[in-house]
DNA sequence: CGCGCTCTTGACGAACATCAAGCTCCGTGG
DNA sequence: CCACGGAGCTTGATGTTCGTCAAGAGCGCG
């Protein structure tokens, strides 16, 4: 996907289609927001986009590529508390919020369009309506926290694991990124694990059971949801937090 | 806390204090939010404020009492996602996400402001620094959920519920509403155990530890911090996500 | 007085962590 | 060409944490 040859808005589509499917997006937004971009930047799969206690002064849109939040504890272990995709701001709260208090890093290679806060002042100052999808797509990560907290909080290791994959397919091909019931995963067991809040060893043997039943299978970066229903029963999966309705804001 | 015969203004005290606590915030700006405000309601404990489902027209602020934020599970398990203590707004995000994917229930007797969301709308079309003050209260409810988020994933049920008393008690005393390392606390132990993800019995063994290594005690609604300093770093506690710092937003 | 709610206790089992080892695959350098 | 090493995956054994079931105690309330 060689993103060095595009251009800012197509950088974007997976942005503006993530807005448009929950909402109208006027020509003026589309180029106040384009407008607003500054810099692509490259990251490669390992790497910090930005680390925990720093006060960043532009936010970061994923154009390419997974990243996630996640912090350390005192012991080493490691929690996601999202999982980024095309289209998603890793740290647009740090725009208000002022400094991180988490980090976010590559899980894939991946290409980032950042957005200065003083551009993004400006847009909450003049665009009302685009403020409050910006706004939106904060509550959508609030949404995803909530509900990755009641799984936590509720569901076994395998119901969340299966959880998880039933969310990126949704949130995937509402994107168009994503269809046939497969998609790309080029990450290792343990990021799943620290994800869904267990150890290396026994994500693996869910993983098995889940091919044993013959629910999904994940070879080579590519999971292939084998079927879907009895994930989605599985996992209690229901959509509306994902809120992918198009409607007024 | 005769709150029937309460002003409006004297009301949203807390609420501004919260605010005050991480900017500034003019008059004409409190104002603004005063005029935005509709009725006062009151809910018993128990009560549900909003259900799963429903697409409420306004949003709710607590000026007494606790409410929380649920979800019931196909086995009838339940789930908390927040808790909400005076001055914060319980389905703010409802505004722009239009559909509850959760319900809010009343922990305690409580008392509530309601702010229809055609107002909230002229608000951010006339008070763009108001605007993103309001923003800004929902990314601290996704700031809190990320830390519960950690927690259930990397930390023991002790570890947990040291966590939450910290909390509570971090952002009770921030908004004077709790000091001397005590605070009210008149619900049940399921209702903790439902916050931090574990079963009624277990809750109850975590407490008796913590009551017996001296921890905390809690009497009668009473929760008492006794030794604040192991409780935080049993907890691994860090306020850094309260973003407890005034500093233009 | 009796009922229901909350808290408490004990016994048992399931889910998951940890430790340790071996495996495959793949890239690197001799 | 092969030896080496590292990363990721897999497996088995063992222990801890926590859930579930069941029962009882204390207490407020009708």
């Amino acid at each position: 996907m060689a993103s060095e040859t595009k251009s800012v808005e197509e950088l974007l589509q997976p942005f503006f289609r993530k807005i448009l499917l929950r909402d109208e997006l006027g020509i003026e937004e589309q180029r106040a927001i384009a407008a607003a971009a500054d810099q692509r930047v490259r990251f490669a799969a390992g790497d910090d986009l930005v680390v925990e206690g720093s006060r960043p002064v532009h936010s970061m849109l994923v154009a390419d590529g997974f990243t996630c939040r996640y912090r350390l504890l005192s012991g080493g272990e490691r929690q996601l508390t999202a999982i980024h995709l095309p289209g998603d701001f890793v740290d647009l709260h740090s725009f208000l919020l002022k400094q991180m208090d988490h980090s976010v890093g590559a899980m894939t290679e991946c290409t980032i369009i950042t957005f200065p806060h003083e551009r993004l002042v400006r847009v909450t100052e003049r665009f009302p309506h685009l403020t409050r999808l910006l706004w939106l797509l904060t509550l959508l990560d609030g949404s995803i926290h909530r509900e990755w907290l009641i799984g936590m909080g509720r569901l076994s290791a395998p119901q969340r694991t299966a959880h998880l994959f039933c969310e990126l397919y949704t949130r995937l091909s509402a994107l168009g990124l994503a269809s046939d019931l497969q998609f790309s995963l080029p990450v290792t067991q343990a990021e799943v694990a620290d994800a869904v809040g267990i150890s290396a060893v026994h994500i693996n043997r869910v993983l098995q059971e889940m091919r044993q039943r013959s629910l999904i299978s994940w070879d080579g970066g590519l999971v292939r949801i084998l079927d879907w229903d009895a994930l989605v029963e599985a996992a209690e999966f229901d959509d509306l937090y994902l809120h992918l309705i198009q409607e007024p804001r």
